[in-house]
DNA sequence: ACATCAAATGTAATCGATTACATGCTAACT
DNA sequence: AGTTAGCATGTAATCGATTACATTTGATGT
């Protein structure tokens, strides 16, 4: 075996190195590069092969500093680790390097100084747009994302009075139809696990419930309502709250405004003997794969998580292309009731 | 209620703005930021209240093309829906963020297109370093990322032959280790569902097997080894395979070459009236969350994900700081066998 | 009082691309 | 032939910050 040679890498080619091998001017490269159809066959041809040949890729900051784009937008999400988000995430994806553009995520995971970082960031103009995944406008200490001169998106979770466009579920209604379906497959003392009470999509999920309630002509019962926070070790505890119940007294569904905490909740009630959905039916909200996954399956709203961020995205998009923007823009996806496992009739139904 | 007003924002503020302000001169408006020790206290406040009236936020493109720097580093990952690499991500924020540099994730989920743009993105110029989850070096159809002339730092998949830092538990001995726990446990029929078998992280992993069996003086036997992809779909359909064998010869244990197989194949073990782990025990590889929601909750070898990536992200601040190129660093951190419910000696143990 | 030196600040070149405007050239029309 | 239109290309300003080097200022030593 030979030894391996490799090319050192000088520095990097530039617009002029190859303007002079090509024997045109660096304009006459930058527009051959930009807009090919307005320089002559013969110069085309000499000016790509000086590309092909110096290896040159433009600099991007020198293009965006010219310019004043930076072809990045940056998605706050809440917490990466999240499978729900990372979903969303993959549509978001598609779509925007599609089109060209690379995207930071700001995992805020909690931290008032992450968050701050990311807007004096985008202050800065290090990025073209803002996608917010997160339920909020983002802030430092002395600077508001509103502030930053760039377009802002919203998805997933809906932020009341703002005027960049939205891209959500209608969070009440369908809510309302999970619980309508227990509510027809005959149960009466339905449960709903909560999300953390500040947060809007455990607002709206709640009033679908209360909804779904009212509609049955079934009074809501506030000791029917446990407290949760969308982790998994919230469902185990509110699985143990139920069980500490006497049976007589224990409803026989329940609603969870999400997943995993409904995961949590079964998970504890089996191990303590309970048949679900026998006992207990289950709804989850989400629809992440692992609610196919788990035993039994679980019966959830699934959310298309992929379409939402690509709507967003695209969405986004336009409003750094065109400027456009259209006051107000509040796109509701559809959301679908996915029958599984967890929920049948109560033992014994009316 | 009055009308909100806002302060609309016009270009924003240039050094040149501040420094006017502040009556001095650019140089010193910069010097003042980058090393305020250099002036003296009376201008330095003078500089700073016209930072602050004018808003200031140093251009990032400009500063970058001057300083040839970009504070931006990608990080390939092969998808970005898996949660494993989910929170090896987290890690990698955590250090990367605390450093200042921001991070391009870029999503390969299995796309030479998306591939190749992030290699050019690179090549441009557009990161400071490269960090690769994705057991391979990136290339697009005309370059190759080792000669973008950044450093580059690999994490999780070992890369063969390359002289870049890695960072990667000893898949090998871990997953020995895995089946010798099998094997002190009792089981003398040991299968394997595998990955792919071009990744190398299978590659590894069934080494390890192979290896524990040779230690416990058993025999490998080919059609205990069952093909998968590290899917949870492929681990329902091994699942189908060894509820095919007939009891007599089916295998007491199996090792997973990761969890989501395992947790399909479980499942569909149980749905068929198979006990586990009374009938058939499972160690998984990684440690997920899930493995301890799912149900029986599963025994298998937790990676330490967030320091996987933290030490990894570290490294690579080290290399884009120092420029050091210590030859070939590879480093090894510690996976730990958990043991949960999903693993017991066999029934009828010899 | 003058030379010397250090500290503080200013001047201007520089990073690498884009693009408005200027120029040169050809072809077409009167 | 002379004028003009229009195309292809070149020249040079520009984006906004950093920083080497130049300049000013004041203090210190003799």
């Amino acid at each position: 075996m030979s030894k391996r040679t490799r090319v050192i890498r000088q520095k990097t080619a530039k617009i002029a190195d190859v303007a002079r091998l090509a024997g045109v001017s660096v304009a006459t490269v930058s527009r051959t590069l930009a807009r090919p159809e307005v320089v002559i066959e013969e110069t085309r041809t000499r000016v790509l092969a000086a590309v092909r040949d110096t290896g040159y890729t433009p600099n991007i900051s020198a293009r965006n500093l010219r310019v004043r784009k930076t072809m990045v937008v940056l998605v706050a999400v809440p917490d990466i680790a999240n499978p729900f988000f990372a979903e969303v995430l993959q549509g978001i994806d598609d779509t925007l390097s599609a089109a060209g553009y690379g995207l930071i995520i700001a995992n805020l995971a909690g931290s008032p100084e992450k968050e701050a970082r990311y807007v004096d960031l985008v202050c800065a103009g290090q990025a073209d747009g803002v996608l917010l995944l997160c339920g909020h406008v983002m802030r430092s200490p002395d600077r508001d994302l509103r502030d930053a001169g760039v377009p802002l998106v919203a998805a997933c979770e809906y932020i009341p009075r703002e005027s960049f466009p939205q891209v959500t579920i209608n969070n009440v209604d369908t809510a309302r139809e999970a619980v309508r379906h227990l509510v027809e497959l005959g149960h009466t003392s339905i449960a709903y696990l909560s999300g953390p009470n500040f947060n809007i999509l455990e607002q709206q999920r709640l009033e679908g419930y209360r909804q779904a309630l009212h509609d049955a002509g079934i009074a809501t019962d506030a000791s029917l309502i446990l407290p949760g926070d969308f982790t998994f070790r919230t469902g185990v505890e509110a699985g143990r709250t139920l069980l500490a119940l006497k049976p007589a007294s224990r409803p026989t569904a329940l609603f969870a405004a999400n997943d995993e905490m409904a995961i949590g909740l079964i998970k504890t009630a089996r191990a303590a003997g309970l048949q679900i959905p026998d006992d207990l039916s289950v709804v989850g909200f989400d629809g992440i794969a692992y609610a196919d996954y788990c035993e039994p399956t679980l019966t959830t709203i699934v959310q298309p998580r992929r379409d939402l961020g690509a709507t967003a995205a695209a969405e986004l998009i336009a409003l750094m292309t065109n400027g456009r923007t259209e006051p107000q823009k509040d796109i509701k996806l559809p959301a679908m009731l996915m029958l599984r496992d967890s929920t049948r009739p109560p033992r014994r139904s009316g």
